[in-house]
DNA sequence: ACAATGGAATAAGATAATCTTATGGATTAC
DNA sequence: GTAATCCATAAGATTATCTTATTCCATTGT
């Protein structure tokens, strides 16, 4: 017994006899004859009293006509729902990232996934590289994005979509910004009043490697904040200067409440990681985080 | 997609592997490698991940598995369903019988059945034979018992599966049955005081057709009584005899309520027929009912 | 009662679906 | 690195299912 039996079964209940059936159904009427036949010999019981002209069930027909009404219809709702997965009508998507672009670029992205899919269920979660990794691998998490070193499980897909400019910012009066002024030597920027995070973030380490390779250091004793919205504050506050990362000033820059400080031959930039697994089948819903974020930022394949 | 399709898928997802599903099932790995990655491709859906050691449902495959698990148990409920009808632990009798029938034959009857099958349910209706015919053409009658003369349908099986003995009846004091008198002769009985049916019902007429035949009639004139059971009281208190179906008295019979009178070379019986469908097929309730009928009065085919 | 008609069953051949054995390829575990 | 495990693929065999043509049967109409 399978659900092409029980179908055609049910056409011939519902048309009333088997030629009726054959048409509507575009199938030959012995295809019909004999599919009925068999599932009434594998049943061992007459499903349909044969009149001459057309059927008519028999009372176990009848009892069988509710099961494959049920079944067909509970059929057509599981192709449906697949169908709704493929279609990106349903689904679920789970998303970490680490703080920065957690806050700075992740809220943009998926208003916009939400707006394409707006049926898909969202979740997104900041953590740190760690936390995104083990979450990567245990499945509670899609993809993951973070600012942190590629981690180097063998099962795990590691893609730079972005190199984040890390710039240094001032207020926007510092007399170094009034029109014809030459840039700073990254010396003279060492010399100014420097606001840091704490030792360990991710920003701050990129900073102190890219200072000591240049053989350069903070000439005073630095401002350190737990956070990049502090010292954003705190710049724009007047005191003093800071590296921080072009993504988080997108609004102050517009308002006028921070300027970017020219720094002669300075370029500063880290790899933004896309992580996702490497080798496995991704749900639709994944593939399309995937390729708009490739949309917006082109990738380039790393490891 | 059919059922076996995801009879596999679901194999494997409960299994958690392809092999161990082949294992399980009794099919080669190809089988169902095969299987399920023609409903992947159907779908247009990775339904696992496929790990290298063993697989992982994916959150389509997590989706259709819900389905899969449904499908399979409405299946077997239908198939149990079905095994049930066939092997009469589930089903509908309708019976119809003539009033003679209905009262003295068929309690008897339908109890047997009840012991031996007591999971059918029983209906069971006393009418007309006009009315048994009718039911039965529509389809709300799977067998009807009459004593009336066989109806011509064409559609409808006619068998006698019994012969009814009309049988003289007095009370036991009656003065014919001292013992040593000889029997009555027919003569002799129709001058005896007369308890009869109405005209019209079928008792009655057949009693006229013997007399009429054999050139008699009641020399005086009947009491006449709207029921067997009346009558049978009337013999029994002494106000006459009377000629009724030999079924109707085993009780009164084995009590001595009532006696048998011996009449020369008389002999009244009157078919009993079993209706149902010549061409049809029936529901095992029907053809165990008829069946039960056969064992206790086997049959004789008429028409 | 008779042929006519409508509709299901059957037969035969063709086609498609599914299975099995054998083998390849990728991943994990020691 | 090597062996073991597991899924995918290939080829051939088997089975299921379909189609066309035809037969059989019950009803219907005369």
């Amino acid at each position: 017994m399978n659900l092409n039996h029980l179908f055609l079964f049910r056409a011939v209940a519902e048309a009333g006899g088997f030629s009726r059936a054959a048409e509507q159904i575009h199938v030959s009427q012995p295809a019909i004859s004999m599919q009925v036949g068999e599932l009434e010999a594998q049943l061992g019981l007459a499903l349909f009293h044969r009149l001459g002209r057309g059927v008519k069930l028999t009372a176990a027909g009848k009892l069988l006509l509710g099961y494959a009404q049920r079944l067909g219809a509970l059929a057509v709702d599981a192709e449906q729902a697949m169908a709704e997965v493929k279609g990106l009508r349903r689904g679920h998507l789970a998303i970490g990232a680490s703080t920065t672009i957690g806050v700075y670029l992740l809220p943009d992205l998926l208003g916009e996934y939400r707006r394409r899919y707006p049926d898909i269920d969202l979740q997104f979660d900041i953590a740190n590289t760690e936390d995104i990794e083990r979450r990567l691998v245990d499945g509670t998490l899609d993809a993951g994005l973070t600012e942190g070193l590629p981690p180097d499980r063998r099962e795990l897909e590691t893609v730079v979509f972005l190199r984040d400019q890390l710039v240094p910012i001032a207020r926007p009066d510092h007399p170094r910004l009034k029109c014809g002024r030459k840039p700073l030597t990254l010396r003279q920027f060492c010399a100014e009043p420097m606001i840091v995070r704490e030792a360990g973030s991710g920003t701050r380490e990129v900073i102190d490697r890219a200072l000591a390779k240049r053989g350069q250091k903070f000439q005073r004793p630095p401002l350190i904040l737990g956070s990049t919205e502090a010292i954003k504050r705190a710049v724009a506050a007047g005191l003093g200067v800071a590296i921080v990362s072009h993504l988080t000033i997108q609004t102050e820059l517009a308002a006028g409440q921070l300027a970017i400080l020219p720094l002669a031959g300075f370029q500063l930039t880290r790899p933004l990681h896309r992580l996702c697994w490497r080798n496995r089948e991704r749900d639709p819903a994944a593939v399309a985080f995937l390729g708009l974020l490739d949309e917006r930022y082109p990738p380039h394949v790393q490891s």
